[in-house]
RNA sequence: GGGGUAGUAGUUCAGAUUGGUUAGAACGCUGGCCUGUCACGCCAGAGGCCGCGGGUUCGAGUCCCGUCUACCCCGCCA
């Protein structure tokens, strides 16, 4: 077989490294196009090879991951997406071959020719090719690389900003290679089992008419109508609900969605819905499809059973006991309500919060007494008050009494009954929280979720799934009504003869799928009735004019034979970033925005020219920033 | 809008309490040596606007003020 050597730098005796870049960059442009490709074809991936394969001649195409020279002896580490072969090139097999790979430096693109050999005693049993290596015969260097701004290897310690403006490089690493390639399966495995339960795919417009409720829009102005705008979806729901007065019975989509509100390690400005919508069923109907869906992906990702039917919580229920309402199950410490074991407290901060018609709450940290202290528990005070909390009494119990602060406040009937109410005894650290509702979940909330952590009661590899149901359909903010999920959510069937009641007692049919303390899936039955929807839109403070301005096409369609309808949408970003073991949405995304919603690597968003803005009918009232100092 | 953490070689960090001659280490990079490495090893070398701007001072990486950027959180996200 004939030796083909590509562009290679071999370096004169004076020449300067950037000297010889450019020579043989020149050089390589007399030589147009590799005929490489034309005459070989690509025979294995790299991390594919086995001891089986000895003896056969293969082609393989990759990246120089590692190098390592030991004078004579070259080894190479040849990497693609499926994993990496040592390559070994000894001058015994061919001399001109094994001089052109000293030349070989990190992340050049390379192929090469050569013969599957044994590694015999040398083999490493740390990788899944560790028993083979290849013998070149053959070199063909495709491209050049310059030293990466940082090493790329699995493990990096390289500060995120910098990788995200080499997001290229970055996502050369096999984690978030895994990351994307698993992205890809969930992709296919929500298609496949969504198509075989009847669903179809349709696309809903992402130019779409803002619309008031909810997040804050991005909007795109519009240049044949001046002054005019549209909105990129929040999300589809009102074409999903169209599309079922339309007949289609089962929609899906994998789908864009944006919402211009601050960032979070779990929420980017645009992210990706799985939605669907469902005609003719009952919140049961659309939870079994979802459990079924959820139990495809889980089995098709990492071959477990996440054995549904998943437990169910009422949103109620979740508060109470855990403060969320998205609460990590796969460990205990809940929260307990002893208001009114503390209810004539000579202790006032509890009684005053008691009577004044607020709560005290705690959670029973058990054998927590050797676990923490007076500086760890200053620490979760500090947590607490994040949440709006005053502060956070605690008490130890240890064999002889009662320690801590408020400890000798605390009468005998008092220590008693907090015991049974938090099933406390000798060993056991006891928090509380004394405030409003509100806080005390929030603050007791959280804390539960730091103390899993910090105690290490979670077990990673757990992946413990959970409905919470019924939650409220309104929820008030300065005397005014919002809608806790959307303002097309149906009531509860119980509720719907108590549509003049008190509204903040009224349930929803909505429910959201929490798995290990995240939300990844939420969604309602919608209101097919226009009566039942106007009277909604009463509850919310909006006139009858509002609402056909704001929802008129949606209403207007209601009024043609609309078939009962409900549905859900799954944050894919957040449903792998829990498949993927990773704690943020932007280690399962190729291309993720900063928490200032901006992409490092292509500088977006951007000036633009006068003449855009012109054309658009646009122009800008505040005085252009200065360029940044740094830049 | 608010709170917290960080920013010093290509990279990750030390140096900062106590302002003082020439700002260090490791990894990476470059060169040399090395035939079984796989975090190869050994030797040598290059590499710095101490984020940016201002102030205090005889003198600032170090003290003060402002500002920018990244990350985490609160608010916000139907």
């Amino acid at each position: 077989m004939a030796t083909t050597v590509g562009l290679i730098v071999v370096r004169g005796p004076t020449e300067t490294p950037s000297a010889a870049f450019r020579r043989s960059r020149d050089q390589h442009k007399e030589k147009t196009v590799s005929t490489f490709l034309e005459e070989h074809g690509r025979t294995h991936m790299c991390g594919e090879l086995r001891e089986e394969n000895i003896g056969e001649t293969v082609t393989l195409m990759g990246w120089v991951s590692k190098y390592r020279n030991l004078g004579r002896l070259v080894f190479i580490d040849l990497r693609d997406r499926s994993g990496v072969t040592q390559l070994r090139f000894d001058p015994h097999h061919a001399e001109e071959i094994h001089d052109v790979a000293t030349e070989l430096r990190s992340e050049w693109c390379i192929a090469i020719i050569g013969e599957v050999v044994s590694r015999g005693a040398n083999k490493n049993p740390d990788m899944p090719t560790g028993s083979v290596e290849i013998l070149p015969q053959s070199l063909e260097v495709f491209s050049k690389a310059e030293t990466p701004p940082f090493v790329i290897r699995e493990e990096t310690d390289a500060h995120e900003d910098l990788r995200l403006r080499h997001r290229y490089l970055d996502l050369r690493r096999g984690p978030l290679q895994e990351a994307l390639l698993t992205r890809s399966k969930v992709n296919a495995l929500t298609r496949n089992y969504l198509v075989d339960n009847g669903f179809a795919e349709f696309e809903t417009p992402v130019l779409n008419r803002s619309t008031p409720e909810g997040a804050r829009d991005y909007l795109v102005p519009s240049r044949i109508h001046p002054g005019k705008f549209y909105a990129l979806p929040q999300s589809p729901q009102i074409f999903k609900q169209l599309l079922m007065v339309s007949g289609f019975d089962r929609y899906f989509q994998i789908v864009k969605c944006f919402r211009d509100e601050d960032l979070r390690a779990d929420r980017q400005p645009e992210f990706t819905q799985i939605d669907m919508e469902m005609s003719f069923v009952t919140p049961e109907d659309v939870i079994e499809i979802c459990e079924g869906m959820m139990a495809a992906i889980f089995e098709g990702v990492h071959d477990i059973d996440v054995e549904p039917p998943f437990e169910r919580l009422s949103y109620d229920e979740a508060m109470v006991r855990f403060g969320v309402d998205n609460p990590d199950l796969r460990f205990g410490l809940e929260i307990s309500d002893v208001s009114e074991a503390v209810a004539d407290s000579e202790f006032r901060v509890f009684s005053g919060t008691v009577a004044r018609g607020d709560v005290v709450r705690g959670i029973c940290v058990e054998g927590g007494v050797e676990e923490f202290s007076r500086k760890d528990l200053d620490e979760l005070e500090e947590q607490v008050k994040i949440y709006g909390a005053k502060g956070l009494a605690w008490v130890k119990i240890k064999s002889d009494d009662w320690s801590g602060p408020v400890a000798n406040f605390i009468g005998d009937d008092e220590r008693e009954a907090i015991s049974a109410k938090m099933g406390a005894s000798v060993g056991d650290l006891l928090l509380f929280v004394a405030a409003s509702a509100d806080v005390a979940c929030a603050s007791l909330g959280n804390l539960r979720k730091d103390l899993g952590n910090r105690l290490g009661l979670i077990d990673e590899d757990e992946f413990r799934f959970c409905w919470i149901t019924d939650f409220p359909m309104f929820e008030e903010e300065d005397g005014q009504l919002h809608a806790m999920h959307h303002p097309f959510t149906s009531p509860h069937p119980e509720d719907l003869d108590r549509l003049d009641g008190d509204p903040l007692k009224l349930r929803a049919q909505a429910y959201d799928l929490v798995l290990n303390g995240h939300e990844i899936g939420g969604g309602s039955i919608r209101i097919h009735r226009q009566d039942v929807q106007n009277r909604i839109f009463e509850l919310l403070g909006l006139s009858e004019q509002e609402a056909q301005d704001k929802f008129g096409f949606l209403l207007d369609a209601l009024q043609y034979g609309t078939p009962p309808h409900g549905g859900i949408a799954f944050g894919m970003d957040r449903l792998l970033m829990i498949l993927t073991g990773v704690d943020s949405i932007r280690q399962v995304i190729a291309f993720p925005k900063t928490t200032q919603a901006s992409d490092l690597m292509a500088q977006a968003p951007s000036d633009v020219d006068e003449e855009q803005l012109e054309e658009l009918h646009l122009r800008l009232i505040e005085p252009k920033s200065e360029e940044n100092s740094t830049s």
